[in-house]
DNA sequence: TCACATTTGGAACGAACATTCCAAAATAAA
DNA sequence: TTTATTTTGGAATGTTCGTTCCAAATGTGA
């Protein structure tokens, strides 16, 4: 029927993902984008519409990468202690891979348009709800088996977690040193144990 | 000898803050910091050199205003432990400001330009020290009043106490809830206890 | 092979961008 | 009052911005 799509669109997000998360939402601009996906100005309107809206494309490409990240960690780990533990840990080759650590995706993402642009937000606030759910049933499983502590609800402890995790990650921006971190996990997971 | 400048630096410095704050750096244009200074375009190249360096200006300013934050939190403490809690809890109305909550301008800094402005990660790099000189002393002050446990070092304890500050700040951009935030507070601080 | 629907390339759009320039205004010392 | 020095106002700089437009290219179903 018609001509078809030169380019695969799951490529062109992820290079659209390595520009935006170098450079940020308002540090990237469309030539950046023509340049780093290869795409025709005119594809990437075409298939995506606005600046933004490939943005938003990129956030929901993003979650899904880095929610088989998370899996990883939950399959790797034999309690929920662990799996609590690894969430973290997973993290540190990554923040440690001095000069092309670019920070987390999902803080910039909040610091620069989390008050700012509604669809955006509704992104981060889902993503948010599913970090924490994530964290609270982890917490739960290992209250039941002993292995947490009861002294607070999993609610309690699940955002203390979450909390937590993205300070780890802004952290993880500007300090590198491997030591520190572990030890930055170790005492964060020191509360549920 | 030569013309007055007929502003005031502090107040002009004040209302670019505010800009940058609510825009992010690559977000504010130089018609934005015309609008909000009352200056002159002219004035304020005359008197900051470049967008980037006003930006710098303001990040000096802000240290100011929130170190005499901090330190209003550590008048009021009783004890070093104290003390820790009261810096986070100094936050809370400021988080809850629902709607005029703009984050924390520190977090939008480091995850805007601390990986590409060299000046800025100098700054970003001084900011950090200091936070986490001050809970090391507070961390270390309570460990020799046996306030503070000592099952870790107080530069353990420093490091997470800053990382945990700045998930805390993350969270609040999001989560306005007093009873959440003091939570993830009372939890962050039990592992020092 | 034709007709149709879509993608592609590349130029073009006006608006907004950071910065510069210069003459006019202002003021303090001479 | 003159001179020297700085600030100010506002226009103008050239560049880059996000987005649009349209003709040419393409491939599928008829």
């Amino acid at each position: 029927m018609a001509r078809l799509q030169e380019y695969n669109k799951e490529e062109v997000l992820k290079a659209a993902t390595e520009v935006y998360w170098a450079k940020g939402y308002h540090g990237t601009s469309m030539q950046d984008l023509v340049e780093a996906t290869g795409l025709n100005r005119s594809s990437i309107y075409n298939s995506f519409d606005s600046k933004l809206n490939l943005y938003l494309q990129t956030l929901k490409f993003y979650q899904k990468e880095s929610g088989s990240l998370f899996q990883k960690a939950l399959l790797k780990a034999n309690n929920p202690l662990e799996a609590v533990q690894f969430i973290f840990e997973i993290f540190l080759p990554i923040i440690a891979n001095e000069g092309l650590n670019k920070g987390c995706y999902v803080m910039s993402c909040k610091t620069e348009l989390g008050k700012q642009e509604g669809k955006i937000q509704d992104w981060l606030l889902n993503n948010q709800e599913n970090s924490i759910n994530i964290f609270r049933d982890l917490v739960l499983e290992g209250q039941k088996l002993g292995n947490i502590n009861t002294k607070q609800s999993a609610d309690s402890y699940a955002y203390y977690l979450f909390s937590a995790f993205q300070g780890f990650r802004m952290t993880g921006i500007l300090i590198n040193d491997k030591l520190v971190l572990k030890e930055i996990i170790k005492n964060t997971i020191e509360v549920i144990k």
